[in-house]
RNA sequence: GGGCUUAUAGCGCAGUUGGUUAGCGCGCUUCCUUGACAUGGAAGAGGUCACAGGUUCGAGUCCUGUUAGGCCCACCA
C-alpha cells in the first residue's frame, strides 16, 4: 500500500473504473420480482445539446438517488435518451448545409432529412458521452430516442386514440408564429419577455369630420384592420356607434363597433380591430362577423393585401407606415411604451400572432384528471410550492397547438382524399379513400411538436403501446427531477399524458431543483458568455469535485450560483477522503470484515464515540435523502468524516498503531478503522462515485462498491453519553491548545497540567480518557485532583466541568514573558486613554453621529476587558 | 396585474416541526512541514439574523406591514 500517491488524481481512475462498471453491466436493470423497482424518469437532453451546468447538477442529483437505491437493493433503472429537438435541429442542419451553399428547400424535404439523420448519427451521441464523464449509472443498452421505431409508434397510438376521443381537431386560429423559423409554435414555445415599445396614437378620420383615435403598438397591422372597436358603456363614444370611419393609408371604409373586451382607460378608449393579427381581434370579428384580412407572409414579409407595402420586411413597413402618417398629420402622438412581447424559444425572434391552419389537442379533458392526482397527493412535488404553480397554470390550460411547419419531425398521421376531402387519420398509410374509395391521397406536410413525444416519455420508453414486461414492473416511476423551466412544457403534459393513456400517474414525486446561476445572479447562457463549462471543470477537479461541489451549495430548490472557486471543495474533500484512506491503508493488515456488537468492556471509549457518531450519521443521511435532502445529507458526511473521523478519531488511535510493530498493534482498533472506513466510503459513493470505487477496490480488489449493501444504522451502538464525555475530553484539549498558542508555547515542549473537577464525576471521564488528552494536548504529565491548588507562574482556563492549570515554569522564560504583557498592555492602555478622551470632548459628542460614537464606546470596552484579561494573566505569572 | 422567492460574518450560503453558546466554506490574523493529507493541521478575530410592529415563558424560525433584489405567469391594443 506504500506506493499510493498522497494525492488524489481523478485522472488516474475515473475512465477506468467507468468502463469497468459499464463492462460489468452494473447500470443494467431487469424486472425482478425479487426487488422492490425504482425508476426515475428523466427530462431527455436535447440531441443538439451539450452538457451544461443545469444538466450536471440534474444529473448528478438522479445519479445519487439511483445509486442510493441501487445499494439499497432496489431493481434500480434509468433509461436514458435523447429526444429529436425538431426545430432546434432542423436549425443546427440547415446552417450547415448553407455552409455548403446548400438550401433545405433545394434539397428537398426526403434528402433533407435523411441528412438530419446523418447528422445525428455523427453528433447525437455527445451529451451521452459527458454524463458518461459525470459518472452518470445509466442503463446505457436502454437508451432511447424520440424518433426511433419503437417511441414513433407510441407518438402515432397516442395520436389516433386522441384523435378519435374527439380530443385532436384542426382549425384556423390565431397563433404564435416564429417568421424565421417559419413555423407554429405552442404558448410554451413563445415565451414573453419586456421590450421597450411605443404607443402610436392615430386618427381615423370620417368621410366628413374629425374621427377616432385610436392607440397601438404595432401600426404596420392596420392595413388589416376590419373595425374601430369601442366599450358600449364608454359615453365619450355613444354618438358615433354605427358611423363609419376611413381607414387611413389603405382609404377603405370601416365600421366602429361596440364590444365589451374594449377597455375604456386604455388609450382613447377605442381600438383598431384586426382580426388576422391578434388574438383578441380575432375573437371579437368572430363575434360581429367580421372577415379577417392578412396582411403579412409567413416570413414576416407585408403580402399583397398591404398594397403597396408587399414584400416589406414588418419593422420596416412600420416605419414607413409611422412617417406617412405623421406626414398626413394623422398620427397626434406617440408614447412610450414597455410590454411584454412572444419571442420564438429556440431562436429568440419576434413572434408574429399568425392565423393559420393548425392542429390542436383539447386539453381541458386532459387536464381533470392531472388536477385530480396532484390534489388528491398522489402525485407530490418538492417543494411542496411548486403544487400551487403547476394547479394555477393547469386550471387555466388553454389548447395546445402541435403542428409545425418543418420537416424533421414525426409526420401528422393524417391523409387527406384528392377527391372527396374526406380526412383520414391512421397509424399506416391507407391505400384508398375510405369514403369514395379514391387512391388520390396526401398526407398532411406537417410535423408533430417535439413534446408530443416527450410528453409520452416515461411509458414509452418501457414499451407503450406493447404490454411489456417492462411496464409491468417499472411503471409508474418513482421521481422526477427536474428544473422549474420546463415545468408546464415537459412535466404537466406527462402527468396528464399518463392519466389519459395508461390510466395511471407517471410517477408519485417530482423533485424541482434551482435554476444554475453565475456569480452575479445571471442565468448561465451561451449569449451571455458567462458559461462554466462542466467538461473543464472534470478535466480541472475531477467528476467528483465537481459533483459534490455542486450538490454542496443546491439547497432544496433554491437557485444556484457558481463560480470556478466553489469546485475546491469538492476537490479537496476527495483529496481528504484519499489521504484518510491512505494512512487506514498503510497501517492495518487485517481486513475486517464485520464488526460485530461486542461487550462494551472491549471497546476503548473512543472506539464506542466513533460508532455512536457513525451508526448517527447513518440514520441522518439516509433520512436525508429519503426527504430530498441533498445538501444536508453531504454535509452531514463531510462533517463526519473529515471532523469526527480524521481530526479526532484517527488522531486519537494513532498511538496505537504507528511505529508500533504488526504484532503489537491494537488489532481492535484496525478493525474499527477499516469498518469506518468502509460504511463512510458506501455512504459517499452516490455523491462521489469515483474516488469510492477506487479506494474499495483496494481494499476490496474484485467487489464494486456500486452494489455494495447501502449501511443500515444499529441503534445499539447509539450513545449519548459517551458523546457528550468525549465533547468534554475535547473541551479540555482545545483550552490547553488555546493556552499553548497564546503563550507561543511551542509544539515540542510537553506540559504538565492539572485538572480540577468540578463535577459529581467529571473526575471519571477524564482519568478513563487521560492518554488521549496527554497525547492531543501534548502532554508530560495529567494530574486530576479535586483539591488541586494553583501552582505558582500558571495559567488557568475554565470548563464547565473543569479548572485547567498549566504551570509555566521551567516551560518558557515567565520573566520575559511577563515582560511582553506588560509592554503589551502598556500599548492598550494608550490607546483607551485617547478613546475616553475623545468621548469626553464635547466637540466630538455634540457633532458626531450616533453610530460613530456607540462605536467608540463599544471600542473602549473591549479596550478596558482586554487590559483587565492581560492583568490577570500577568499576576497568575 | 396575479403568483412565487430571497434578505443571517468581508464574500457565498446552511439553519426540518419555535427551545443550549446561531453554524459551514472561502477570505482574514497567528503559529506549525510532527511519519495520511499544505488540496493539510492547531488556535483566533469577525454576526443589533433587512426594517417596524405583533403572538409566545421563549422568535433567525410563526403572523402583519415596510424596504430592496430575483423569478414565473398574464390577450389592455
Amino acid at each position: 500500500m506504500k506506493d499510493i500517491p498522497p494525492r488524489y488524481n481523478p485522472k488516474d481512475h475515473e475512465e477506468s473504473i467507468y468502463s469497468k462498471w459499464e463492462n460489468s453491466r452494473l447500470f443494467h436493470a431487469e424486472p425482478d420480482p425479487s426487488k422492490k423497482p425504482f425508476t426515475i424518469t428523466i427530462p431527455p437532453p436535447n440531441v443538439t445539446g451539450i452538457l451544461h451546468m443545469g444538466h450536471a447538477l440534474n444529473n448528478t442529483l438522479q445519479d445519487i438517488l439511483i445509486r442510493w437505491k441501487r445499494m439499497q437493493g432496489s431493481a434500480s433503472l434509468w433509461v436514458p435518451g435523447t429526444d429529436h429537438a425538431g426545430i432546434a435541429t432542423q436549425n443546427v442542419v440547415e446552417r450547415n448545409l448553407r455552409e455548403k451553399g446548400i438550401t433545405r428547400q433545394g434539397l428537398g424535404r426526403e434528402k433533407f432529412v435523411e441528412e438530419v439523420w446523418k447528422w445525428r448519427e455523427k453528433y447525437g451521441n455527445t451529451i451521452i458521452m459527458q454524463l458518461k464523464r459525470l459518472g452518470a449509472s445509466c442503463d446505457w443498452e436502454r437508451t432511447r430516442f424520440t424518433m426511433d421505431k419503437g417511441l414513433s409508434e407510441a407518438v402515432l397510438e397516442a395520436f389516433v386514440q386522441l384523435y378519435n376521443k374527439g380530443l385532436i381537431y384542426r382549425g384556423n386560429y390565431i397563433i404564435n408564429w416564429c417568421p424565421r423559423c417559419q413555423t407554429a409554435l405552442s404558448d410554451e414555445e413563445a415565451p414573453h419577455q419586456d421590450v421597450e415599445g411605443k404607443l402610436y396614437y392615430i386618427l381615423y378620420s370620417f368621410k366628413e369630420g374629425k374621427g377616432v383615435v385610436v392607440a397601438t403598438t404595432r401600426p404596420e397591422t392596420m392595413l388589416g384592420d376590419v373595425a374601430v372597436a369601442v366599450n358600449p358603456k364608454d359615453r365619450r363614444y355613444k354618438k358615433l356607434m354605427g358611423k363609419k370611419l376611413i381607414l387611413p393609408i389603405v382609404g377603405k371604409e370601416i365600421n366602429i363597433i361596440a364590444d365589451d373586451f374594449v377597455d375604456k382607460k386604455f388609450g382613447t378608449g377605442a381600438v383598431k380591430v384586426t382580426p388576422a393579427h391578434d388574438p383578441n381581434d380575432f375573437e371579437m370579428a368572430k363575434r360581429h362577423n367580421l372577415e379577417p384580412i392578412t396582411v403579412m407572409g409567413p416570413d414576416g414579409r407585408m403580402n399583397e393585401n398591404a398594397g403597396r407595402f408587399n414584400g416589406l420586411d414588418r419593422f420596416e413597413a412600420r416605419k414607413l407606415i409611422v412617417a406617412e402618417l405623421e406626414e398626413k398629420k394623422l398620427l397626434i402622438k406617440t408614447e412610450k411604451h414597455d410590454h411584454a412581447v412572444g419571442h420564438c424559444y429556440r431562436c429568440h425572434t419576434v413572434i408574429e400572432p399568425y392565423l393559420s391552419l393548425q392542429w390542436f389537442v383539447r386539453m381541458k379533458p386532459l387536464a381533470e384528471p392531472a388536477i385530480e392526482a396532484v390534489r388528491s397527493g398522489k402525485i407530490k412535488f418538492h417543494p411542496k410550492r411548486w403544487t400551487k404553480v403547476y394547479l394555477n397554470w393547469m386550471e387555466n390550460i388553454k389548447d395546445w397547438c402541435i403542428s409545425r411547419q418543418i420537416w424533421w419531425g414525426h409526420r401528422l398521421p393524417v391523409y387527406y382524399c384528392q377527391k372527396c376531402n374526406a380526412v383520414i387519420v391512421s397509424k399506416v398509410t391507407p391505400e384508398k379513400c375510405q369514403k369514395c374509395g379514391s387512391v388520390e391521397l396526401k398526407q398532411d406536410e406537417d410535423v408533430l411538436d417535439t413534446w408530443f413525444s416527450s410528453w409520452l416519455w416515461p411509458f414509452s420508453t418501457l414499451g407503450w403501446p406493447e404490454k411489456t414486461k417492462d411496464m409491468e414492473y417499472f411503471y409508474p416511476t418513482s421521481v422526477l427531477v427536474t428544473a422549474p423551466e420546463i415545468l408546464f412544457f415537459w412535466v404537466a403534459r406527462m402527468i396528464m399524458s399518463g392519466k389519459e393513456f395508461i390510466k395511471e400517474i407517471p410517477f408519485s414525486d417530482v423533485y424541482i431543483h434551482g435554476t444554475v446561476r453565475d456569480a452575479t445572479g445571471k442565468k448561465m447562457s451561451k449569449s451571455l458568455g458567462n458559461i462554466i463549462d462542466p467538461l473543464e471543470i472534470i478535466d480541472g477537479f475531477g467528476a467528483d469535485a465537481l459533483r459534490f461541489s455542486i450538490i454542496s451549495i443546491t439547497s432544496a430548490g433554491q437557485d444556484v450560483f457558481l463560480s470556478k472557486e466553489k469546485f475546491e471543495i469538492g476537490r479537496n474533500f476527495a483529496n481528504k477522503i484519499w489521504n484518510a484512506s491512505r494512512f487506514v491503508l498503510m497501517n492495518i493488515e487485517q481486513r475486517a470484515e464485520r464488526v460485530e456488537h461486542r461487550a462494551e468492556e472491549k471497546l476503548s471509549i473512543a472506539d464506542r464515540w466513533i460508532l455512536s457518531r457513525l451508526n448517527r450519521t447513518i440514520e441522518a443521511v439516509t433520512r436525508a435523502l429519503k426527504n430530498y435532502r441533498f445538501n444536508e445529507a453531504e454535509s452531514l458526511l463531510y462533517d463526519f468524516f473529515w471532523h469526527d473521523f480524521c481530526d479526532w478519531y484517527v488522531e486519537m488511535v494513532k498511538p496505537q498503531i504507528i511505529g508500533q510493530s504488526a504484532e503489537s498493534k491494537e488489532q481492535r482498533t484496525g478493525e474499527i478503522l477499516i469498518h469506518v472506513l468502509e460504511n463512510s466510503l458506501k455512504l459517499l459513493h452516490p455523491f462521489m462515485p469515483f474516488v469510492t470505487e477506487a479506494i474499495w477496490q483496494s481494499i476490496r480488489e474484485r467487489d464494486s462498491i456500486m452494489i455494495a449493501a447501502w449501511p443500515e444504522a444499529d441503534k445499539h451502538y447509539i450513545n449519548k453519553k459517551i458523546e457528550s464525555d468525549i465533547e468534554i475530553v475535547k473541551n479540555i484539549i482545545v483550552n490547553i491548545r488555546n493556552i499553548r498558542s497564546d503563550m507561543n508555547i511551542a509544539y515540542s515542549k510537553k506540559l504538565t497540567v492539572g485538572l480540577a473537577p468540578l463535577k459529581q464525576g467529571a473526575g471519571s471521564v477524564v482519568s478513563n480518557n487521560a492518554e488521549y488528552i496527554k497525547n492531543l494536548a501534548h502532554l508530560e504529565k495529567l494530574t486530576i485532583d479535586e483539591n488541586f491548588i494553583r501552582p505558582k507562574s500558571s495559567l488557568s482556563a475554565v470548563t464547565e466541568e473543569f479548572n485547567i492549570f498549566i504551570p509555566l515554569e521551567g516551560v518558557i522564560d515567565v520573566e520575559a514573558e511577563k515582560a511582553r504583557l506588560v509592554k503589551k498592555q502598556d500599548l492598550l492602555k494608550q490607546q483607551i486613554v485617547f478613546t475616553e478622551k475623545k468621548l469626553k470632548d464635547k466637540n466630538f459628542m455634540d457633532h458626531a453621529p450616533e453610530s460613530v460614537v456607540r462605536a467608540e464606546q463599544e471600542k473602549a470596552e473591549k479596550l478596558r476587558e482586554q487590559i483587565d484579561r492581560l492583568g490577570k494573566t500577568i499576576e497568575d505569572l
